[in-house]
DNA sequence: GCACTGACGCGGG
DNA sequence: TCCCGCGCCAGTG
């Protein structure tokens, strides 16, 4: 049932910085599973991952918002994230986050502390 | 088991 | 750079 997977998407993305966004691969990839950037959407989209979940700072590979669809109000992931102070443009696309300045670097040191955390958690 | 879906990503033109 | 096609894979009916 891959419910390991969503426990390690849940403690990834309780782990993104305030103020800053993360991408789905890049979530994906932090859980070891880099080929399910799609399941990242999926988890999210449907509440799978819990409360609390910081899901607004999920972006896409570009930076663009989700769709309208995703949240109950239509611009609260912006509001969201212009709260923590990331800056949202307007593009053609949709709303955009600049992942050059308010894109979440996580460093090696951070992928090997959550592959260690997983096996001690032994999921 | 099968077909289809989707808050995705990448490589080629 | 911008599109577009295709690969991806867990869920769902």
């Amino acid at each position: 049932m891959m419910l390991d997977f969503y426990k390690r998407m849940e403690m990834v993305c309780r782990s993104i910085p305030w103020g800053k966004a993360a991408t789905y691969g890049q979530i994906a990839l932090l859980c070891g599973k880099p080929r399910n950037a799609r399941q990242v959407g999926y988890a999210l989209g449907r509440g799978r991952l819990g409360e609390g979940i910081p899901a607004h700072r999920i972006v896409n590979a570009r930076g663009i918002l989700s769709g309208a669809a995703a949240f109950d109000v239509y611009d609260l992931q912006k509001r969201l994230l212009e709260a923590e102070g990331v800056e949202v443009l307007e593009t053609k696309d949709g709303w955009q986050v600049n992942l050059k300045k308010d894109g979440w670097n996580h460093t090696l040191e951070d992928a090997l502390y959550f592959r260690e955390l997983f096996e001690k958690e032994g999921i």
